[in-house]
DNA sequence: TGACACATTCGAAACGTTTAGATTAGCGTC
DNA sequence: GACGCTAATCTAAACGTTTCGAATGTGTCA
């Protein structure tokens, strides 16, 4: 800038001036500016910009894998609503990990992002004690944390559970397995009570062998689902809670020998592309990506802009029952056969 | 770091050499200034940091997409190595759009990123100009560009599809239908050289009628199959040079009442997670991710260790051929019957 | 005792911006 | 012609680090 200001034969201060239309500058200045900044292919350096307003129009991102499709989706979208807004994305990939998110989120503010949004892995952490300092806004994003009040966006997970649970209850299925992630995370807890209530609602039996719990990874979903298919009275479907298990689910069904939905019906959270591509077409729980994402970059964005005095704002989303061919009726005879 | 200095009673030099290790700082300084940092909860200002020393331990990476499962996988692995080597990574999605990602370039070289990765998409635009002033070394991934010579690391596409195209044929198909890409990015323009010379190789003619491309999207591939499908003599197979359209080319298998692989044998570029689980198992030319992300990132690290001269390099990956079992063999009296 | 080397520590000038407040010029008014 | 007002421009002090070179103190040796 100070080349250009010399260039231009005028001071620093007008240059800045110009470039953030902090004052009116005469014609004939604004003109010999934008020359010399042409002739010396000047570009504002944000770093010190930064530095002394205080603000580097950068957010941080976390979450626990980009290769998880329902992350990827909301990224996505994210991504794209900060960029309209003139704002980078660091992205950070936290593993499932409470260390490695800690260490993300204090890589993310030694660089001085002006927000945070969180998909949250485990308890505790940092995360609590940066909200209660509120230097830095943060938006948890799918995941609730107990000890941490602040703005969030996430599914009405015991209510989609509930009615995808249900939804199997009403094709006659009776023994229900179900594989969840760890419970440490909001999601799981709250999808692990939707499926005890739409149970109990039907007056079942809640079989305490029947629910295996993974650590979200596809080998996980492997051996869960291998464990409830080797049971003496073995389930007739399976709700997987957890996206990435549900690949797992379906080799484990494919290596025992049997198939979905004539032996065993699945159904799981989150929807993708190709669910109703290939075969079998999964029954899903869809999430609105495009809402959560949306919902959580306005969220954030709106603290950005200044509101930081309201109180936390929680927004609830509505899940999806996408009802496709993997899950079958059973009548009685059927159940003799697959029993 | 001037409270940490004021209350450890030394100069804020001092406690910067502590942080850096720059120098020597007697076992009483050292504690002092310890308690203090804790006692204060002072962290080290990054951007503050970055103004001085002229590097941020950032990067930019942009993609076309970061749905498309290709990029995930190698965004997730870039962001892992950066991450393990202490780097920020700032994503930017350019859309398939070359103003986008010019855009994107810029509000990442404003922030000083240290290094660029690129999936780039078009020709032109200010790349070429970057690469050439030398200041942030760039990393072409996925794409070459003619005009950019920089370091890269590619596909070897033309032989992958060479590959694909060859074993339809050996399964004896003869009318093989391609979709491709837009055909200004690199790997699109040698596959369809991998599609023609497989042809020619096999003595089989290159029929205009049976190549289509589109953009990118599952609604591309779906449009294009739809053409492909109502051609009088339409082809036993169908090579998806992209992996989002071959979304769209199932779904318009689908919808004209046709099935595969018993009408139409599928494959494609691009393995996903679920592959081998659903039906029909899709033959698809898998690229090694996580070497292609490991190399780029490399490339790129080693340029910012500082090995700055050393020419461009080119890193060549080989794609694999995953057989399943969506492309059937052809019969005489199997090609009479699906034509 | 003075000179010298060495180990610590410090003062102050950068880095490239923004911005508050000072200065200057131009103009109308009385 | 002095005065005040406005508009345009400038000066200089930040922002929070790093880093160079100087200063200080201590011990060694001739």
């Amino acid at each position: 800038m100070l080349h250009v200001a010399e260039a231009a034969r005028v001071s620093v201060a007008t240059v800045s001036a110009l470039l953030n239309g902090t004052a009116t500058v005469s014609a004939e200045l604004t003109q010999r500016i934008e020359q010399a900044i042409r002739d010396i292919g000047y570009k504002r350096n944000a770093i010190a910009r930064s530095l002394k307003v205080g603000t580097t129009r950068t957010v941080g991102l976390t979450v626990p894998h980009i290769t998880n499709p329902f992350f990827t989706d909301v990224v996505s979208v994210i991504q794209q609503a900060f960029d309209r807004a003139g704002y980078a994305v660091m992205l950070c990939c936290t593993d499932e990990d409470l260390n490695t998110q800690d260490e993300q989120i204090r890589l993310l503010l030694d660089r001085m992002v002006d927000g945070l949004i969180v998909a949250r892995v485990g308890d505790g952490g940092i995360l609590k004690g940066i909200v209660e300092d509120a230097n830095v806004p943060v938006v948890l994003l799918d995941r609730l944390c107990e000890s941490v009040d602040t703005d969030a966006v996430v599914l009405d997970n015991q209510r989609a559970v509930f009615d995808a649970v249900t939804y199997l209850i009403h094709l006659g299925h009776r023994r229900i397995g179900y594989i969840t992630g760890t419970s440490d995370i909001s999601p799981m807890h709250d999808r692990m009570i939707g499926y005890r209530e739409a149970l109990q609602a039907a007056g079942l039996p809640v079989t305490e062998e029947l629910i295996r719990s993974g650590n979200f990874h596809e080998i996980d979903g492997y051996n869960a689902t291998m464990q409830l298919l080797s049971l003496h009275d073995r389930p007739t479907a399976i709700f997987s809670a957890n996206n990435p298990m549900v690949i797992g689910t379906m080799k484990a069904i494919r290596d025992i020998g049997l198939s979905c939905p004539e032996d065993i019906s699945v159904a799981c959270f989150d929807d993708f592309p190709w669910s109703d591509v290939f075969v079998p077409q999964l029954t899903t729980v869809a999430q609105p990506v495009q809402a959560i994402g949306e919902q959580a970059a306005n969220l954030l964005l709106d603290r950005l802009a200044g509101n930081r005095d309201a109180p936390p704002r929680k927004l609830v989303l509505k899940g999806r029952l996408m009802i496709r061919n993997s899950c079958r009726p059973l009548g009685p005879v059927a159940q003799s056969v697959s029993a």
